[in-house]
RNA sequence: AAGAACUUUGGAU
């Protein structure tokens, strides 16, 4: 039952609800876990109509449900139906408040969100890298530094976060300086520097990086490309194209 | 608040 489950996260995490179905219904035996997964696969590929009957047929529901529906919820900027589903579950905890505050925070709601931080009884390494988000999402870049500055601790995706403030605050040298003293690398935040390489024509250094990256993916090739392309010299991209490395 | 598998929330496009 365990292996089938973790075969089903896979998909399920891959957003393949073709896959998913397919095994669920091969599956001898399903439990909450397996209809969880079912329904995260529905909200990550955004079959929201789907997700909410798979959510009315499940004879129980635990706190990953409800979170994973209000995820949906959030994602799709159902706001009336998020709250509404808040309301009235048994029990709320961290990461179903914080799912509600990614909805105020992808719609760029700064003040609904700041009043949801108020409201929730604790506040998480998600929690304050919500307020970055949706602080930087509205160009508000200093204030997205004082939450900086008040938050109890910081890992590697609040540090690339802030990274990003400072890149779409146009200071691209603090960012590379951040960038330098990162706990870790990862491929987001390599990806993320060199887009801001790529995006503001510093075309070498956007190179540069790459070659150094132990973990190159496709945003890199394509932000590069693009940027190459942008400058006119498309045959350089057409070569570059072809050059590029097959893996993911 | 000993160690123990599968599902939910934050960062690049």
């Amino acid at each position: 039952m365990v292996s089938w489950n973790s075969l089903l996260g896979v998909h399920a995490r891959n957003a393949d609800l073709d896959e998913v179905l397919a095994l669920f219904e091969l599956m001898p035996e399903k439990n909450l876990v397996s209809w969880n997964s079912l329904l995260s696969a529905c909200a990550r590929t955004g079959e929201i109509q789907v997700a909410m009957q798979v959510f009315e047929s499940m004879a129980q529901w635990d706190l990953f449900s409800w979170n994973t529906m209000l995820a949906a919820f959030a994602q799709q900027g159902a706001l009336e139906q998020a709250n509404y589903l808040f309301k009235n579950i048994p029990e709320r905890d961290r990461v179903s408040w914080n799912s509600m505050l990614t909805l105020h925070t992808e719609s760029g709601h700064v003040d609904q969100a700041k009043n949801l931080f108020e409201e929730m009884p604790q506040h998480d390494l998600v929690t304050w890298t919500c307020m970055l988000v949706v602080n930087t999402q509205r160009g508000l870049v200093d204030d997205a530094k004082s939450v900086w500055m008040s938050m109890p601790e910081w890992d590697l995706i609040s540090c690339t976060t802030i990274m990003c403030a400072y890149v779409s605050d146009g200071e691209l040298k603090e960012a590379r300086r951040i960038f330098d003293q990162l706990p870790q690398r990862d491929t987001v935040s390599q990806s993320a520097m060199i887009s801001a390489y790529a995006q503001s024509g510093h075309l070498e250094d956007a190179k540069l990086l790459l070659n150094e990256m132990p973990l190159q993916n496709l945003i890199c090739w394509n932000e590069i490309l693009a940027a190459t392309a942008q400058e006119g010299r498309v045959q350089r991209a057409r070569q570059m194209f072809e050059e590029m490395p097959h893996h993911d």
